[in-house]
RNA sequence: GGGUCAUUAGCUCAGUUGGUUUAGAGCGCUGCCUUGACAGGGCAGAGGUCAUUGGUUCGAAUCCAAUAUGACCCA
């Protein structure tokens, strides 16, 4: 059915566009037919593996952001043919998890430790289950075409075993070790942390100046420190060698002040002379430069912590203590005891804990680590010489590149219960009475053998109590979730991996990207995928970081709720250059449901035109031929910014093209008079031509754009915009773009004069040319039709006592009754000519250098040469102007 | 302390390996315009000596150096 035989059709459709309305119609239409779902075929893969939000996270407006990104990538990919998968999922997120869940057992009134790891367990699935996941329906709100179906948790079974499976085969290459070394501990989640994981905050503390006895003297040495509770833990003192001051101190020692306790007094040139007193105490198990000094020195270590950093037995009197209490307490004593010199002003760097904001504890414990050196070998190559992996923005490539070539090994140990299990198991107490395996099964078999002890019953063995820090699981994502872990070779990772984009911030480059990059090659000797685009942080106006604690993070459902998720979609892209931060702004919203608005606006003036059999008009003909080439150039533009992760000049280019060319222009120029019918030629093509403009749309607008496609047509489900072809680039005529921006000058100068004269457009003007130019008649009627000019008319002298205005060198006049200010016209013109002078002087002052001539271009000085004779010869119109005005 | 990046219109940003009319966009701003698809709209307009100072070049927003300011990363 033609769309004319529905007269004025639009009178029953909504001037305004109703998001709320269609989107969750649209959402569940595209469900209902799968078009989301994904299986191998024999086209062309394109994967994307969503960067697995928090189990626990709420979405904000970074998910937004980022996962638009995803969908209009997918959405393209898909509308380009290909065999479009995206995989959506969440991480468990053991340390943040496991806090909320502690958090929620103690407002109960339970107490983690009171449970067996079997029951609180139990407590975290239980929680998972009610409030996880909300995240992900979240993003079906925003528009997102995950494969659903594919939904994967890091803790699912099969994940998992990936994780434990790699854990075994990386102990078997020797590449994962046990270490008692220095870590980073979290007094609150009493656990270690990565050093990724730790925050660095400057604070003003206090340098406390501390005088310690001489054994056998009454002499004393003073000390600077920072930490004054840990002296209980001193058990050197340390002086430079080659510092005079401290020589007659060699061999000797030290009273530690309360407990009494004599130390010696080393030589190191590690001490720096000029900081504090030139003389450090040295305690090996609480700072990592005192460790090592206490290994070089073979000092003893003494650990004055509990895990919860209160002190121990040997805090003496502080035992039961918070560090910090004691840090003012023991200064005290101190003080009073005499031992207390002075204290100054100190500004240093406080390591805190990510995600407790607690202040880190150097601790020494057992642990886990995964040696680095050789592994980050192939993804260095990868990004920085092969370029197999590829950087957008390439500026994060410096980044990666000062992590990755100064690496040290990853602590993958956490001591938690929320994650996968580290499968080690011990069989007696000797350092090396463990075996690593998948299963207890496969670890009770190696333990008998590593024992030579046949008789060992599962009793005997004693799991690990610790769990892998969840990166360890996220870094095999692109792998484990096409389950490419525990079966290497099925169908579906052959297929889908390596993975195309990946969309994340620069926050987690280190955490995720590199590692998975590196898992990659490790694990598949592949890419994990082959181009990864970083998104800026999402801020308020004034560039402050969106968070909870200052309020300034809109509420991502109310924003969609309001705007429409094709309006907050475009708002986000439309500030989102690749790799900037971005401030976020409401308004930006408010533009794209304009935008939105605008496009259904148009819809609705096609929908209501009434169809005649009538004569295609030439200015309609002209313009509809005139678009063609306009939309063959924007979709040139638009691919070369796809092809450069540039979203939002795409989105952009798509912006302009649909509002300026496609309604301010070309449905003006098609437009029939008011109630007029139009000719079928013309109404087929502008349908056309919409149709291809939503398919441009539809990645960033996914449901405004299948709105208007459903009714502009009736579609059967195969035909859905969601599945339709990706426009295919056609001829750009250059010719036909040139006329129309010399028609637009003339136009625009037309609009002008009637706005300054205030000659309403109802009434017709007649307009006279001196064409200079030469230029073609060809877009007269387009001219006349949007100027209301009833007559174009070619001359070849000045008009007098008419108003004129030039578009290049070619002068128009249009005629009004009543005088014209001659003085005004004279002034308008002399401006004119002293800007086109200069312009020429400038030119000419180029030209007239001989080394440029010589030199340049031969493209660049024809060009001059033009802009030459272009502007001699508007100075020559000007001037004729002038001596008939005069 | 070490490193990376930035500084272009009121705001947010483009400017593609130095030459495309004496710098562009979107928003905002100013003025005019409503029975006509859309006031969530139309039309027109104003607004920048490209942070500063030197240098390289026939030619610099673009390359180099220094300075200033800011942001981020690492220890």
């Amino acid at each position: 059915m033609a769309y004319g035989q529905i007269p004025y059709q639009n009178m029953e459709i909504p001037s305004k566009y109703e998001s709320q309305k269609v989107e969750n119609h649209w959402y569940d239409y595209w469900m209902k037919h799968k078009y989301f779902h994904s299986i191998p075929n024999e086209k062309e893969p394109y994967s994307i593996v969503i960067p697995p939000p928090n189990v626990t996270g709420i979405l904000h407006m970074g998910h937004m952001l980022n996962n638009t990104i995803q969908d209009v990538l997918i959405r393209r990919a898909r509308l380009m043919g290909k065999n479009a998968c995206w995989v959506p999922g969440m991480d468990h997120a053991s340390i943040a998890t496991e806090a909320k869940v502690v958090a929620k057992l103690k407002s109960e009134g339970i107490e983690k430790a009171d449970l067996t790891r079997e029951a609180f367990l139990k407590h975290a699935w239980d929680w998972t289950d009610e409030y996880g996941g909300v995240i992900l329906e979240q993003l079906k709100k925003l528009g997102c075409s995950c494969d659903w179906d594919r939904t994967k948790f890091t803790l699912d079974d099969d994940m998992y075993a990936s994780v434990i499976k790699v854990f075994v085969d990386l102990y078997n290459k020797g590449l994962i070790y046990r270490g008692y070394r220095m870590v980073n501990w979290d007094p609150e989640a009493l656990t270690t942390l990565s050093d990724e994981e730790v925050v660095y905050e400057e604070k003003q503390g206090l340098l406390y100046y501390l005088a310690y006895k001489i054994e056998g003297s009454d002499e004393t040495v003073t000390i600077a420190t920072t930490r004054p509770e840990t002296i209980l833990g001193d058990t050197a003192i340390c002086i430079n060698p080659n510092d005079e001051r401290y020589r007659h101190l060699r061999g000797k020692k030290a009273i530690v002040p309360i407990c009494n306790r004599a130390i010696p007094i080393i030589e190191d040139a590690y001490v720096d002379v000029e900081f504090g007193t030139g003389c450090l105490k040295v305690t090996p198990a609480h700072d990592i430069n005192d460790k090592a000094l206490g290994e070089k020195h073979q000092l003893e270590v003494i650990d004055i912590f509990n895990a919860d950093a209160t002190l121990n037995s040997y805090g003496l009197q502080y035992e039961g203590q918070d560090r910090f209490a004691v840090r003012k307490a023991i200064s005290k004593e101190l003080k009073a005891k005499g031992f207390l010199v002075k204290t100054e002003q100190h500004l240093n760097k406080v390591g805190t804990s990510e995600r407790t904001k607690a202040v880190i504890e150097p601790r020494l414990s057992d642990q886990w680590f995964l040696k680095m050196e050789d592994l980050v070998k192939p993804a260095i190559a990868a990004v920085l010489e092969t370029e197999e992996v590829k950087f957008f923005p390439k500026k994060f490539e410096n980044t990666y590149r000062h992590w990755m070539e100064n690496i040290r090994d990853w602590n993958i140990s956490r001591q938690l219960w929320w994650g996968q299990q580290i499968p080690a198991y011990y069989f007696g107490d000797g350092q090396n009475d463990f075996v690593v395996a998948a299963s207890k099964e496969e670890a009770l078999a190696a333990a008998k053998e590593k024992s030579q002890n046949a008789n060992l019953t599962f009793e005997d063995l004693r799991q690990d109590e610790d769990v892998l820090d969840t990166w360890f699981s996220s870094w095999l994502w692109p792998i484990s979730v096409f389950g490419g872990i525990m079966e290497p070779d099925n169908e579906e990772v052959n297929y889908y991996y390596p993975t195309n984009d990946l969309v994340t911030g620069p926050d987690i480059i280190f955490f995720w990207v590199a590692r998975m990059i590196i898992s990659g090659y490790e694990f598949r000797e592949k890419r994990p995928f082959e181009n990864v685009y970083f998104t800026g942080l999402v801020r308020d106006k004034q560039r402050r970081k969106m968070s909870k604690q200052l309020g300034n993070s809109p509420d991502a459902l109310k924003l969609i709720e309001q705007y429409g998720a094709d309006g907050v979609r475009v708002g986000l892209l439309l500030s989102a250059a690749a790799g900037n931060d971005l401030m976020f702004d409401e308004d930006l919203c408010q533009q794209g449901k304009n935008f939105a608005n605008k496009i259904w606006n148009a819809f609705r003036l096609v929908k209501g035109w009434e169809v005649a059999d009538l004569q295609q008009p030439e200015a309609a003909q002209l313009g509809i031929e005139w678009y063609r080439s306009k939309f063959n150039q924007a979709l040139a533009e638009i691919e070369d910014h796809f092809s450069k992760y540039r979203i939002s000049d795409a989105l952009m280019a798509i912006y302009k093209l649909v509002w300026d060319d496609f309604c301010s222009w070309l449905l003006e120029i098609v437009k029939p008079a008011y109630q007029q019918p139009i000719d079928k030629r013309t109404l087929e093509a502008i349908v056309q031509l919409f149709e291809e403009n939503l398919k441009l749309l539809h990645p960033f607008m996914p449901f405004l754009s299948e709105e208007v496609w459903q009714h502009m047509n009736k579609r059967t489900p195969e035909q859905a915009l969601i599945v339709s072809q990706w426009p295919v680039m056609g001829e750009v005529n250059a010719d036909l773009i040139a006329g129309f921006d010399f028609a637009d000058g003339v136009i625009t100068g037309i609009r002008t004069i009637r706005k300054e004269k205030q000659i309403a457009m109802k009434d017709a003007i007649s307009l006279s040319v001196l064409n200079e130019e030469k230029a073609a008649t060809t877009w007269d009627t387009v001219i006349g039709k949007l100027t209301n000019v009833s007559e174009i008319a070619y001359v070849d002298a000045p008009i007098d006592g008419a108003l004129s205005f030039r578009v290049k060198s070619n002068e128009y006049f249009i005629p009004i009754s009543g005088t014209i200010d001659v003085a005004a016209e004279l002034e308008k013109i002399q401006e004119e000519l002293t800007y086109t002078k200069g312009f020429l002087q400038s030119v000419e002052k180029k030209l007239s250098n001989e080394r440029f001539v010589q030199n340049a271009p031969e493209k660049v000085i024809a060009l001059e040469r033009k802009k030459q004779a272009d502007a001699e010869a508007k100075i020559e119109t000007l001037e004729k102007s002038l001596a008939s005005l005069s």
